[in-house]
DNA sequence: ATGAAAGCGCTAACAT
DNA sequence: ATGTTAGCGCTTTCAT
């Protein structure tokens, strides 16, 4: 069996409760009698039992993290950031993958809340109504990484991916391109969504055409950036850049534009959207939208922490800027 | 407050022992109060409390995980397929970065045991005496995933460094090349031991002359590939095929040399390590050797629960199959 | 098949 | 500054 607070009590000669308040960090000890406990402690090897803690104080210092899949890219730098404040804060953190599905995401959300959480940190692709309903009925707080509730009920994090698609195809034209692809990803998403309008309103403002031809609908893989570049290269009338929505797409779109012998930027410029490690791990590297993943994750994990110490928080819509960068994948 | 089992017990007209019977499956219930057992429970929205299940019965059905960097892919992949099988036989992951670093390795592993999970699944450079006390004496079973332990005291999933390199290299060496250089990386783990001595290995049966200055160390990301291709390339006598440890290592050994203007694999063959998805990412695509990734945190998760259970298993130490997947960026 | 009761290891009033 | 005493919500003997 092993130690417990009652044994160190014993050995040190004093109570339960003073034991519970030096590992507590209690300041109402006496500098004399907590040596005692602290080498009671030691001696005795005794590790606090987080399950009994949690259960007598409620509360569990740990947070629950639901994601669409660990192993993309994307999200595993996302991920990377909620952990990073979660561990200086000394939250644990319990990781799921949703694989964007809606009933699996409800099902983590239960299991979470069974486990006693604190908090949730969730993405996805789309927040419908009854995740709002499950998220406001728990009583914990739960926010949104790089994902948005279109009733901004729930707390966020997330850039403007409106501004960015329209900033970044607006620059193309000021660049004279006149023929503009874009691959949007089939999550049906609203960010999706905002960034297609961002294309559109880029394009109806400078006075150019919106084609639907021009749009090529991927779902994030290489594979189908690559599967787009054969799309629109296979057009009477090509464009003259193509933007995907996440860099891996814009990737597939490089090399089937260049498996075809079609040089970039020089025959077709290229831009992506995330700024993941991928962008420059190409020839040419990629010009592409920056979204920053990290930061993302350690906000979103730094404003869970103020809601969860009631702590006031003025924005709970918060949006991070964004910017292009710009690299080789197009030309002028 | 919430519900609690007592709550549905008054509701249902049975005793608190009876709830929980039902809860946890046990057949010694009859059919009838079962019934009305599941309604009471269903009419109150009643949801175990895991803590409190966990401190009673002294299992929380979580696992931790130590991983290095959940944001490098080669991990990510792993832990993917550690989270599917966990998920599956219905345990929770507590995911934790350690950085390579020791100590943090070691408060890690502390603060799950803590926390009270059953058991861990651990990845990381080296495991050092150190390491090996703390799993033996947590009483909890510790796996090892494409992580090894010298001492074979630890349960573990790996495939076979030391003969995936000598095959890789042997196979260079029958397609005629003749000057091979090496990149390894420098995490001092013993997996990369068996690595170089693989690769040295396999030239000294074929009576190559072993060349000090055809090892170039790096440090496993994309820049220290471009920075090996900058040395070799620099080199009087260069190498007609570089392997690196690691895919993105060798996408930088691709990108570096055509940066320079060499043809890939006209001048330079390159092979990787991992087949991560990064190897079809790049023209030319990337010859090198397949580590199931997946499997092998699919495989350890899978041997942990059989720990957990008490089940039999019969080899401790599980050596996963290798192969060499041929593309195009070697030249025969 | 069901119930009663004793914990699991700790925190949190409340006393002193 | 320290001790006493209830719980926290559940599982698990042990009876019946």
């Amino acid at each position: 069996m092993s130690v417990t607070i009652y044994d160190v009590a014993k050995k040190a000669n004093v109570s339960m409760a003073t034991v519970s308040r030096v590992i507590n960090g209690n300041t109402n000890v006496k500098p004399t009698t907590r040596k005692k406990v602290l080498a009671a402690i030691e001696e005795l090897g005794f590790r606090p039992n987080a399950v009994a803690r949690g259960l007598a104080s409620r509360k569990t210092t740990s947070v629950g993290v639901i994601i669409p899949d660990i192993s993309n890219m994307f999200f595993a730098e996302l991920a990377r950031g909620i952990e990073d404040i979660a561990s200086m804060y000394k939250y644990h953190i319990i990781l799921s993958s949703s694989d964007q599905n809606l009933n699996k995401e409800l099902d983590l959300f239960d299991n979470m809340l069974e486990k006693q959480v604190d908090g949730v940190i969730f993405m996805g692709g789309s927040i419908s109504e009854n995740h709002v309903k499950a998220f406001e009925s728990s009583n914990i707080p739960v926010v949104l990484a790089a994902t948005v509730d279109d009733s901004q009920k729930i707390p966020s994090v997330n850039i403007d991916y409106y501004t960015a698609v329209y900033d970044a195809v607006s620059q193309l034209i000021e660049q004279n391109h006149q023929t503009i692809g874009y691959v949007p990803n089939n999550s049906g998403s609203s960010i999706e969504a905002s960034k297609v309008q961002g294309y559109q309103d880029a394009l109806k403002e400078n006075n150019l055409e919106i084609n639907e031809s021009f749009i090529f609908e991927g779902d994030d893989t290489y594979q189908s950036g690559i599967n787009a570049a054969n799309y629109f290269l296979g057009l009477e009338q090509k464009p003259t850049v193509i933007m995907a929505a996440s860099d891996e797409m814009a990737l597939g779109v490089i090399h089937g534009a260049q498996d075809q012998g079609f040089n970039i930027p020089e025959d077709l410029s290229v831009v992506g959207f995330d700024n993941t490690r991928l962008a420059v791990m190409v020839r040419p590297e990629l010009t592409t939208v920056v979204q920053p993943m990290y930061d993302i994750g350690a906000v979103s994990m730094r404003l869970l922490t103020k809601l969860l110490k009631n702590e006031a928080v003025d924005e709970h819509q918060v949006i991070l800027p964004h910017r292009i960068i710009k690299r080789s994948s197009t030309k002028e």
